[in-house]
DNA sequence: GAGACCCATACCGTCTCAGCATGCCAACAT
DNA sequence: ATGTTGGCATGCTGAGACGGTATGGGTCTC
């Protein structure tokens, strides 16, 4: 399981439709059908079902995708962490200081 | 930034060394080095001193690896949330249903 | 039944990444 | 002082991963 998956899984869950997430995530749509495929292999359970216009969440994703926003809000947390402080973040850093 | 990344970035600084991180791991050393410096690069900034017999964590190193466990963490929860039960888990699960 | 919509698969080229071999530096022993 | 050991970094190469294009196949709409 990869980063890039779980933001994947998030955008298709949230957009109900591999193409629209595959638009918005700047990739063509069959390596994100690929993606989440590959997920559900690894996890050993279906994610969503898929439907005539689009995927729908089944109850595992719906259980699984608050997990998945977790790990990426927690990377972003690390990222800032130790990020060099942008332009705003210092003007807030000084503010503070 | 992967996952891979940041396990590898726990177990070395665990391990104050590449190569006991590279054995624990699985993979050899080269590899593993890169890892490390590939992230330091993203990130922009140092996680580890390089020392004459070792590696030990910067400052920012330091800050940096409660959050990657979080991130590890979070990742197991995920996983957990939807994982087919185990033989023992499933057993619990028996138990308790 | 033609067209629109959407996900899945085959195929191919590229890029990543792991491992091996080796370099280089510091510490230690004698 | 020199040889030996311990440890991280780097050049190279082959295998595997990954993205894109083309296309298949199913369902809904008119």
């Amino acid at each position: 399981m990869s980063l890039d998956q779980l933001e994947s899984f998030v955008v298709v869950a949230e957009t109900g439709s591999v193409m629209r997430a595959a638009r918005q995530l700047h990739i063509s749509q069959p390596p994100l059908s690929r993606k989440i495929r590959a997920m559900e292999d690894e996890l050993g359970t279906s994610l969503f079902e898929r439907l005539p216009r689009g995927m729908r969440l089944t109850e595992e994703g719906q259980r699984f995708l608050p997990h998945a926003k977790a790990v990426l809000v927690a990377v972003e947390a690390a990222r800032g962490s130790v990020q060099p402080l942008t332009d705003e973040a210092q003007a807030t850093s000084q503010r503070s200081s």
